[in-house]
RNA sequence: GGGGCGUUAGCUCAGUCGGUAGAGCAGUUGGCUUUUAACCAAUUGGUCGUGCGUUCGAGUCGCACACGCCCCA
């Protein structure tokens, strides 16, 4: 790998290889003593709406580093953390071996440079530069400088180019930082306590998907990456911790697409006492304040769509949805697996024949209502057959207190009144059991122990996740999941050998 | 899983009817030195994704494969 390396190295590396050995043979190379005491935001801030003759008079001493992005004669651009600045470096106020080295820098080297703040003719804050050090030597060109690094591919690949030269996607991860940030301050506020729970788990369950295994040497034991924290969290409920909520990552054996991932990260917040009701309120409360912190509006655009959380969201059932947005008229269509089948056919929807009912209903959704969801509403009244773990509707057994928030077309929360008997919860278990049985791997385990803990009783208690990752493509306006994971898995480019 | 599109210099892209590979940026050399996609002059740089085939001759046509993007299931 590395021999092939150094002899594919092209001669634009081998250049500043050349330089790199040049400066081993005068000094450290790669110095770290350099003091770094100001900040390119910091110096917009305070100094450019100064005028060119105050600022001149100021005589303000500055030191600042960065990796150079531009090169104009004897004007450098440099781009630190917080943005980028001017350096004017004029090789005749030089020795002749300084302007030696200045001549070897190359775009993408990382130098640092102590001087005076002043503007130039034109008007742009600059720093001039008394000194400057190589700190960090570039080996490899950097992109285009115009049109950035576009191929996204390598964007995918090699992330740390792409938030090098495109703004565009850095300003994606700060806004998904900010994002993160405003959900934890959020159920802070609401009396919530962050809790980690396993990853590896020796029983997978709390989602229907398929796990990752891997294997425990010391214990001789196979072990799962978690699908879900979701039965680790009702623990902690039944041990006395009413509000909890955990912000990491979930594992699913799955395809790749523009909306998955193997691995993506997941918000599930579990609240004693409380219904699937007052989970739809935290939910539109939350979303607003992120609207508020990413756009400063409760209006935001996604992919053309114009979406505005101010109001209260639509809340229909799943019936309801279909009849608005399929134009069913007859209330008998869902009386009976025989008229919902029925009705799936005359919307021309694919189904499995062996399904129930509800399942089948659900398919009509997914196919017909679910795209057409752009404004934020919420999707109650769930059947029992496609939700396991949630609790049955007292007034109506074929439906659960459930609810999933679409917005976009796309599902970016799912949460329910919690089932706590303990007896439902093992009959629940056996069906999953003999789901998998017979051949569906996606089929929950059965989890002993959590029957266990809720037959040491559950509060009543309400529970949802929500999709961080869709939730940031969003309010980013990124089309592909890709766009939002500052490392997205990718296939390996190259087959070993 | 199926279909469509893409893969050419470090980056961004052209490449006509099959006839020995082009530009801009970056790089190199020199000039200029308060510029703004800095400018002027000269100049280097290619496994055309991989493999097989058709052909006197393939970046271009055919088949297979790899990776990516989009759509569908």
């Amino acid at each position: 790998m590395t021999d092939e390396n150094q002899h594919d190295e092209n001669k634009l590396i081998a250049q500043r290889r050349d330089k790199l050995d040049a400066i081993r043979e005068q000094r450290v190379a790669y110095p770290n003593d350099f003091d770094r005491k100001d900040q390119s935001a910091d110096l917009v801030e305070k100094f450019d709406a100064k005028e060119k003759e105050e600022l001149e008079s100021l005589a303000q001493q500055v030191s600042v580093a960065g990796r150079i992005v531009r090169m104009r004669g004897p004007f450098t651009v440099i781009q630190d953390g917080g943005g980028q600045i001017q350096l004017y470096i004029n090789n005749k106020s030089f020795s002749p071996e300084q302007a030696e080295e200045l001549k070897a820098l190359d775009l993408g080297d990382i130098i640092g440079v102590e001087g005076e703040m002043f503007k130039t003719g034109k008007g742009e804050l600059t720093v001039r530069a008394a000194s400057f050090r190589l700190l960090s030597k570039s080996l490899r060109p950097l992109p285009d400088k115009h049109k950035g690094l576009t191929d996204t591919e390598m964007r995918y690949r090699q992330r740390y180019v792409d938030l090098i030269v495109n703004e565009e996607s850095r300003k994606v991860f700060e806004t998904r930082s900010r994002i993160v940030r405003c959900i934890r301050n959020y159920f802070e506020d609401l009396g919530y306590m962050e809790v980690e729970t396993p990853m590896m788990q020796v029983i997978p369950g709390g989602a229907t998907a398929r796990p990752f295994i891997t294997h425990h040497n010391a214990l001789d034991q196979d072990m799962y990456l978690r699908v879900a924290p979701e039965l680790f969290l009702k623990r902690l409920v039944v041990g006395g911790f009413e509000k909890v909520f955990e912000l990491n990552r979930n594992f699913r054996n799955e395809g790749l697409s523009t909306r998955h991932n193997p691995e993506f990260t997941m918000l599930e917040f579990y609240q004693a006492y409380a219904r699937y009701e007052d989970l739809m309120d935290i939910t539109e409360e939350l979303f607003r304040k992120i609207s508020m912190e990413v756009s400063a509006s409760t209006e935001i655009i996604y992919q053309g769509m114009t979406l505005d959380f101010s109001k209260p969201f639509a809340r229909l059932s799943v019936r309801d949805s279909i009849r608005q947005y399929c134009g069913v008229d007859d209330e008998a269509a869902f009386d009976s697996k025989e008229t919902v089948v029925a009705l799936a056919n005359s919307l021309d929807v694919h189904f499995d024949e062996a399904w129930p009912k509800g399942k089948v209903l659900m398919e009509i959704f997914d196919q017909k209502v679910e795209d057409q969801l752009e404004q934020a509403t919420f999707i109650t009244e769930y059947p029992i057959e496609v939700s396991p773990l949630a609790r049955c509707n007292e007034d109506n057994p074929e439906i659960t207190d459930r609810f999933e928030l679409f917005v976009g077309g796309r599902e970016l929360a799912n949460g329910f009144s919690e089932l706590n008997d303990p007896e439902d919860q093992a009959e629940r278990f056996q069906q999953q059991v003999e789901q998998k049985d017979s051949g569906d791997n996606e089929a929950m385990h059965y989890d002993e122990d959590y029957v266990t803990a809720l037959e040491y009783g559950m509060p009543p208690t309400a529970g949802e996740g929500i999709g961080i990752d869709r939730l940031v493509m969003l309010f980013t306006d990124s089309s592909s999941i890709k766009d939002v994971l500052l490392f997205p898995h990718m296939r390996p480019q190259h087959e070993s050998s």
